[in-house]
DNA sequence: CGCGCGCTCGGG
DNA sequence: CCGAGCGCGCGA
């Protein structure tokens, strides 16, 4: 036998089929190998199994040893292998390996054994107990614990009795040591209790038209609080009862630990946890439980939708239009092209529940290509909380210069006073502050990245947020050597001082990525909040997302607008999706909640559709946009980055690439709307030189996409490193 | 002349 | 990607 395998290099220049002899040895497809390569001996996977090569035997070389005993790359990892080398262009290698945890690789975890301990078979403890020094009293309290005969981890017994004890019987022969797996189980405590509900018959109606659709995609659009999570866990149920497989995504890691809750509750250990969060013990054992049978449903961000499952009954992705679903670095895939390969491969449905659905994904639906399902409310019946504009400028006219409207200012104090909870929201992270010099304008940047430092009382530094470096700070200015060096911006950290000056007797808990590095940062936190710990929460973004704070009554959104001065073509869809989510935060149990929302373009007609929670306004006005100007989903950008430390190489790397491109774009103009080479937005990050060669082409040309890739990927070389990006998040 | 580094090439 | 092989430049 033959086998083809493919080595774990992710190099392109590697990146093809090796034939190896498989002697005697029985090789599975899917299974990991070492084989010789060159010089030394590497690991590989095979990927198809065949009688004879066409390569000459005489310089084939041979597989050295089988690594694993049951493939760990099912047949549908090859199939989709394959799919993501053709779409998006990289080493079948880097493909993969998004199917097994990195840890496996190099084989650096094993199984954690553990010992356990039991009495020796065919002998009467009793008799051995009389029979044992009287002075040996804790001998004879093990014998007793153990003598219904029953299995017990040895750590168990040290620490309840004594290890010389233990060892003592051990050695007399009296009790048997026996190795077993133990899984590493992450979130152990984790357990919840479920009760019965009864389904409304908007999740009803969701249910089965998911059942009853002969399209594999639903889309659900449900409001906050409409009970899109029951449906998911019916749905798995109803594929868990099948005996097929589920798969459950969420955007961010933070939000698997409440979701593992909700599935433990129904389904026990059938449910695993896969994210990059987990130790790497964690991570293996959770794998090897999905790959082995053990667990049959997978929760997870972004990379679980790689879970080692077979027969998959369904596949759900909540808050689709999350932005963490696409990967911004290699390999950049969307989840979405993913989950839809793997439910077309099972015959599963692939369920998208949101209640701010993507502008494309909307699309999609409405075109009929996806099914869509509509739950307009709330299952409490409860209306949503009300939507406040505050207009900052007549806030400054009126003299007010804090950071808070009158508006908030009087919702604040009605909602401590009341004994609630209030949420304040801002978009800027850190003690964000830029140092510009008052007399020339100077700007003080970052030397590797030229972008504008930031002040951080944290340490009394300029920090940049892009590479993290740290520069002292300036006594004077640096160009006209004017000391009247100033800070502009406002940061959390300000808004607590401000708040604290507004509120003195307020408690007060602050979130951002400066204060919580850590992920227990994170999550202790959000638990003090939510146990109510604190009166006021004062954050950036991440506290937007998902959390369930019941006596939250207020949310204060500081620069509603911020985000719509980012020049991205989905700045709107992303402001409309923040302030509704932000929203959702506000009067979750029985209290009625406010909203609201500081901004200088109170007449912006986004933040008219969000105070409105008009979906449907927000996309048809949205979609009409995107129409007229030719952007996403009715064209696609894209973007060849061209990265090296060395300006002049950068450069011209980037001549070349144009060189060819532009040839291809004058022949094909009628199917590009836009051509540009240029510098890099951010001409350096993280000490690299950057240019660009921005376009975007009209929808459906995908082969202008290839042809781009097949132009650009190749000139990549070990001092220039150039990629493509598809619709990029953010041109920095 | 000999060694060391950098580039190129091949790997089944 | 990683090592082998080779050419060229420099130092003794």
């Amino acid at each position: 036998m033959i086998a083809e395998v493919i080595v774990d290099i992710a190099h392109s220049d590697v990146d093809k089929i090796f034939d190896y002899d498989c002697l005697d040895k029985n090789v599975q497809v899917g299974s990991r190998v070492v084989v010789p390569f060159g010089s030394m001996k590497i690991e590989g996977v095979v990927i198809g199994l065949k009688d004879k090569s066409e390569f000459e035997s005489s310089r084939l070389k041979s597989i050295v040893r089988i690594i694993d005993e049951t493939p760990a790359i099912c047949e549908e990892g090859i199939a989709l292998m394959r799919f993501m080398c053709d779409k998006y262009h990289i080493p079948c290698a880097l493909a993969l390996r998004q199917f097994l945890p990195s840890e496996m690789r190099k084989g650096k975890v094993r199984v954690k054994l553990i010992r356990f301990a039991k009495i020796t078979d065919d002998i009467d403890v009793f008799e051995i107990i009389n029979s044992l020094p009287s002075n040996a009293k804790a001998q004879k309290a093990v014998l007793e614990y153990l003598s219904d005969g029953k299995m017990v981890k040895v750590a168990e017994l040290n620490k309840e009795f004594s290890p010389s004890a233990v060892n003592k019987l051990t050695e007399l022969g009296f009790i048997n040591i026996t190795e077993a797996r133990e899984n590493r189980s992450p979130y152990e405590e984790m357990t919840g209790s479920r009760k019965e509900v009864t389904l409304t018959d908007g999740q009803i109606a969701a249910i089965e038209s998911v059942n009853s659709t002969d399209k594999t995609v639903t889309l659900i659009h449900g409001v906050t609080g409409s009970g899109k999570t029951e449906v998911y866990l019916r749905l798995i149920k109803q594929a868990v009862d099948q005996s097929k497989t589920a798969i459950l995504l969420v955007p961010e890691i933070s939000l698997t630990p409440q979701m593992l809750t909700q599935l433990r509750a129904t389904f026990k250990d059938n449910a695993a946890i896969i994210h990059s969060g987990l130790s790497a013990g964690e991570r293996f054992d959770e794998w090897w439980r999905l790959r082995s049978g053990e667990a049959k449903i997978c929760i997870g961000a972004r990379s679980a939708i790689f879970a080692p499952l077979e027969n998959l009954g369904v596949i759900i992705i909540d808050e689709e239009h999350d932005g963490s679903y696409v990967s911004e670095s290699s390999p950049r895939y969307d989840t979405k092209d993913i989950a839809l390969f793997r439910a077309e491969y099972n015959g599963c449905k692939l369920v998208l529940g949101s209640a701010t659905p993507s502008v494309a994904t909307y699309k999609l639906a409405e075109d009929g290509e996806y099914n869509l399902v509509n739950m307009p409310n709330r299952i409490n019946k409860k209306p949503l909380p009300e939507m406040i504009i505050a207009d900052m400028r007549t806030e400054i006219r009126r003299g007010n210069n804090s950071p808070f409207s009158s508006a908030l200012q009087e919702e604040l104090q009605k909602c401590i006073e009341a004994g609630n909870q209030a949420i304040i929201f801002l978009n800027r992270r850190g003690y964000s502050r830029h140092i510009v010099c008052r007399e020339c304008g100077y700007v003080a940047k970052c030397e590797n990245c030229d972008v504008a430092l930031n002040y951080h009382v944290v340490g009394d530094v300029l920090k940049c947020h892009y590479c993290g470096a740290n520069y002292k700070l300036l006594p004077a200015c640096p160009d006209c050597g004017s000391i009247h060096i100033n800070y502009v911006g406002v940061g959390t950290q300000k808004i607590v001082e401000e708040l604290k000056k507004l509120l003195p007797t307020a408690r007060i808990l602050r979130m951002d990525n400066d204060t919580t590095r850590s992920k227990e940062g994170h999550f202790n936190i959000i638990s003090q909040f939510a146990e109510h710990k604190a009166d006021i929460l004062v954050g950036t973004q991440m506290i937007a997302k998902g959390h369930d704070f019941p006596a939250v009554t207020l949310v204060g959104v500081l620069d509603a607008d911020m985000s719509l001065f980012f020049s991205d073509f989905r700045s709107g869809e992303r402001t409309f999706q923040l302030l509704t989510q932000v929203a959702g935060r506000s009067g979750r149990a029985d209290q009625k909640g406010v909203v609201v929302l500081q901004t200088y373009q109170p007449d912006n007609a986004i933040l008219r559709y969000a105070t409105h929670y008009d979906y449907k306004g927000f996309y048809e006005r949205e979609n009409m946009l995107r129409k007229t100007t030719c952007y996403p989903p009715y064209a696609t950008i894209v973007r060849v980055m061209i990265e090296s430390e060395n300006d002049e190489l950068a450069l011209e790397a980037l001549r070349s690439i144009h060189e060819e491109l532009v040839v291809y774009y004058d022949k094909n103009r009628e199917k590009f709307l836009f051509y540009n080479k240029m510098k890099s937005p951010i001409k350096r990050l993280k000490n690299k030189y950057r240019y660009q060669v921005l376009m975007r082409v009209k929808q459906g040309a995908d082969d202008v996409i290839d042809k781009i890739y097949q132009i650009a990927l190749p000139k990549t070389t070990n001092k220039v490193l150039v990629y493509v990006e598809l619709n990029p998040s953010s041109l920095n």
